[in-house]
DNA sequence: AAAGCGGGGGG
DNA sequence: CCCCCAGCTTT
């Protein structure tokens, strides 16, 4: 069972690679299919579609500005984020060459909340290129992908929504659907290339870009990560994922990788009464602004400062048996924990943190650890 | 807590 | 070419 479906995807998968090729193999049964699966589609679009801000009104010739606008704020963005700044923007730069001619720095502060700022620097650095080339965007994609901050995916849409050229932009939803269409087995990070191939050989010759769109919205709507809503989907009875009886479980999901292991050390220099030197975190990065106790650089992280420079170094560290471990997002981190007596002032950017007051003291869950290692060690 | 998400830059 | 990163959302 699991074969044949396996077997179908890969046929699906050739079979559109080559129709989107020369076209000469003949493979009527699936062309039909495809054909239907269009259709299917834009009818369901023309009834179903999201009104969104940056969306032409049906008929209404696409403002290829607006459409390379939307695409830059909706990567890595979903479509409600992404709507006010949509909204500031067209109403603060109604054109290419007002946002070309608008200070960076007024641009960045536009996009702040957004995050992936260099979206902005790239936006703003592609407005000049437009503009110093009259204002008007290519309509190639190989054109439109020489531009800054407009990767495949962006190009392809541009084409065709912009330009109604027949481009098949894949986005995290048009993956998804394609993969399910297919029951893909390999996930979708190592199947770039065959989503890709399937993709623009679904794509039509005509209304390639609302097609492209009426993707994105089943795969916001209907298509969903977790709970796929496939009674409502037009491209249910094409689909593989579907028919296997457990839609959700595509795309597979790759194996999880082992995270990488990081290794530091930690200085407990503790006072007579029991208070301990400790210092702020930058305010950016990793554990931004927390309080921490005075370390090492941590194995695979950037320059850092192990202990004081202006502080004399106690002779007298003691490894405390044991270690703290911590389970990062990206790494898992590993603390030595040394103490020893310390009798001089704090030292430049540190303070001075009471036994009675590390609760409150702002340290991350880590740090925390670290320090009740250290005192359950009983130094001293 | 963890996954998802396009482009760009580096190995 | 693949891998990693960046910041915020969504689940």
């Amino acid at each position: 069972m699991a074969d044949s479906l396996e077997r179908d995807a890969r046929k699906w998968i050739k079979v559109f690679r080559e129709e989107s090729g020369d076209g000469t193999s003949g493979a009527p049964a699936l062309a039909e299919r495809r054909d239907a699966i269009v259709r299917r589609t834009l009818t369901w679009w023309d009834r179903a579609r999201r009104a969104l801000a940056w969306r032409a009104a049906p008929g209404e010739t696409p403002d290829p500005y607006r459409v390379w606008l939307s695409e830059v704020l909706l990567q890595q963005t979903t479509a409600s984020a992404a709507t006010p700044y949509y909204r500031t923007f067209v109403e603060r730069w109604p054109t290419v060459e007002r946002l070309a001619a608008a200070p960076m720095e007024e641009v960045i502060s536009a996009f702040a909340g957004l995050g992936y700022y260099s979206r902005a620097r790239n936006l703003h650095a592609c407005a000049k290129a437009v503009a110093a080339r009259g204002g008007r965007f290519p309509s190639e994609e190989a054109e439109l992908r020489a531009l800054p901050g407009v990767g495949a995916y962006t190009a392809a849409a541009i084409a065709a929504i912009a330009f109604d050229r027949r481009a098949a932009p894949v986005d995290g939803n048009i993956a998804r659907i394609v993969a399910r269409l297919t029951a893909l087995e390999t996930p979708i990070a190592s199947s770039r290339k065959a989503i890709a191939a399937a993709a623009r050989a679904l794509a039509p010759d005509r209304r390639a870009g609302d097609f492209a769109q009426a993707l994105m919205d089943i795969g916001a709507t209907l298509c969903r990560p977790l709970t796929p809503d496939c009674p409502a989907c037009p491209l249910s009875r094409d689909c593989l994922a579907f028919r296997s009886g457990a839609p959700e479980t595509f795309p597979r999901k790759a194996a999880a990788k082992p995270k990488p292991k990081r290794i530091g050390a930690v200085f407990f220099a503790h006072r007579a009464d029991g208070a301990f030197l400790a210092r702020r975190r930058p305010p950016k990065g990793l554990l931004a602004s927390t309080v921490e106790l005075p370390g090492t650089v941590w194995t695979g992280e950037g320059p850092g400062t192990a202990w004081a420079e202006d502080a004399p170094i106690p002779a007298r560290w003691r490894r405390l048996p044991g270690a703290v471990d911590q389970v990062f997002t990206h790494f898992a981190l590993s603390l030595a924990v040394y103490a020893a007596p310390y009798a001089g002032g704090a030292p430049d950017s540190h303070f001075w943190v009471s036994r009675d007051a590390v609760a409150e003291a702002g340290f991350s869950n880590v740090m925390r650890k670290a320090v009740a290692h250290a005192i359950a060690a009983r130094p001293e």
